[in-house]
DNA sequence: TCTGGGGTCCTAGGACCC
DNA sequence: TCTGGGGTCCTAGGACCC
């Protein structure tokens, strides 16, 4: 049966997270910053209306938040996390087919009916979400997956639309696209944009009736689709069985920076063993390894930045065996004399577990089975107690200069019992 | 003083092979 | 004197997304 592309997404995601603990902020700014407390990364409509942009570091808008008085949130990535997956529980107990496409998006498919009924449909889905999680969302329906983007913008910005926008055989269609920014596009960005504008082109409609041949020159064939895909034709479909990731990273910016290798060091080791859960939490092996470092692109007096990769015998997802390797790339990579700011470790040659080709040398590693049971009696106990109650290789020195920065951090109030909300009852004898 | 983290896809160019 | 062509694979870098 033909489908039309339903787009769920989260109304300011990580401020409603945060709102949905603290109901006394609803109506007022509020802001949600990266990690280390960097860049403004969501902000609710009261903060966009005072005119902070989206991305900016936090430092430049100082003094407005001083001034409007608002609330400023580090990222509480456990919380936000947790709530993602209620939400997309309560999606799937209506729909079958959800490509989850972010932490606060989903891409659903519905079966053509009239319009008013699809719209009611998503009505309720919102609802539902509503009631069981408690975190607005906007729909958008349309043919392709680019223009039920442009549909769930006009839902979240037109208030008349309560939060559902169908394009769908919409005689407006055209209309709506006129109203649309090329650079507001799903898949067009900055650089294209540029590239369109030079051409004339300015609005999603220019685009959808823009010279194919051009297009696909100057944008190469990801442009020439998004241009199809506004003119209904449909090229990316929905993903509802996500296969396993091409590569996982972890790494973060330090807190303060680090010169010597010790730490550079200890925040690897920690890294390394976040990257290794990841795999085995997906049941995923690695066989290939990388590891960077960096001064970030600020310092402009000493930049170094350099990164290198090892292809391991087997994949693997033991932390050992990672961490023997990580190390080893840092050492050829540690330069002393530099203010380093970043590090992290990139996993690539990802296979499923099991699936890996018999290797030849296999009866010289004997450990392996008991080092699988160690990595499920290390993930377990730090599933119950916390990431970092058993670690490889962590010292207790106070000072790890490495370690984020966040000082505005709300409790993790549904993923740790210490820091459950607690309901008072009041006006009670 | 202070600027995130985690991904995907495409292309061009070099190395290498026959 | 005269020095090909076609294919594959890998990597780096760019662009984009949330």
């Amino acid at each position: 049966m033909k489908k039309v592309f339903a787009l769920v997404d989260c109304n300011n995601f990580y401020v409603s997270c945060e709102r949905l603990f603290r109901p006394e902020l609803n109506g007022k700014p509020v802001v949600v910053l990266t990690n280390n407390d960097g860049c403004i990364v969501a902000r609710s409509n009261e903060a966009k209306a005072l005119g902070i942009p989206m991305g900016e570091p936090f430092f430049k808008v100082k003094h407005v938040i001083a001034k409007h008085k608002v609330h400023v949130f580090s990222s509480n990535y456990a919380l936000y996390g947790d709530l993602s997956h209620r939400v997309m529980d309560v999606l799937r107990q209506m729909e079958p087919d959800v490509e989850v496409y972010s932490i606060d998006e989903a891409f659903i498919s519905l079966p053509v009916t009239k319009v008013w009924d699809r719209v009611k449909y998503a009505a309720e889905l919102r609802e539902r979400v509503r009631k069981q999680v408690g975190i607005p969302v906007s729909i958008g329906i349309a043919t392709t997956k680019t223009l039920a983007k442009i549909a769930n913008r006009v839902a979240k910005k037109e208030e008349q639309f309560n939060g559902v926008f169908d394009l769908a055989g919409n005689s407006q269609i055209d209309q709506v696209l006129a109203m649309t920014e090329v650079n507001d596009v799903w898949g067009i960005g900055r650089r294209s944009t540029e590239k369109l504008n030079s051409r004339g082109i300015y609005t999603a409609l220019d685009l959808k009736t823009a010279d194919e041949t051009w297009i696909r020159k100057q944008l190469t064939v990801v442009g020439a689709r998004t241009a199809l895909e506004l003119n209904g034709i449909s090229c990316i479909s929905l993903e509802n069985a996500p296969p396993c990731p091409k590569s996982i990273i972890t790494s973060r910016s330090f807190g303060h920076p680090v010169t010597d290798l010790y730490n550079l060091r200890e925040a690897v080791i920690n890294f390394v063993s976040i990257a290794g859960e990841k795999l085995r939490k997906l049941g995923v092996e690695a066989d290939t390894l990388n590891i960077f470092i960096t001064t970030g692109p600020f310092d402009e007096q000493a930049s170094y930045s350099n990164n290198q990769t090892i292809t391991l015998h087997q994949p693997t997802s033991s932390t050992p065996d990672l961490i023997t390797a990580a190390l080893q790339c840092l050492k050829s990579l540690y330069k002393p004399g530099y203010r380093y700011r970043k590090t992290g470790v990139m996993l690539a040659g990802i296979v499923k577990q099991g699936y890996r080709q018999q290797d030849l040398f296999s009866f010289l590693r004997p450990a392996e089975k008991e080092d699988k049971q160690l990595m499920t009696a290390l993930d377990r106990i730090n599933s119950k107690w916390g990431r970092s109650t058993i670690q490889y290789g962590m010292t207790t020195a106070e000072d790890k200069p490495w370690l984020m920065q966040q000082t505005r951090k709300s409790p993790a109030y549904t993923t740790n019992w210490q820091e459950l909300p607690v309901a008072k009852a009041t006006g009670l004898s």
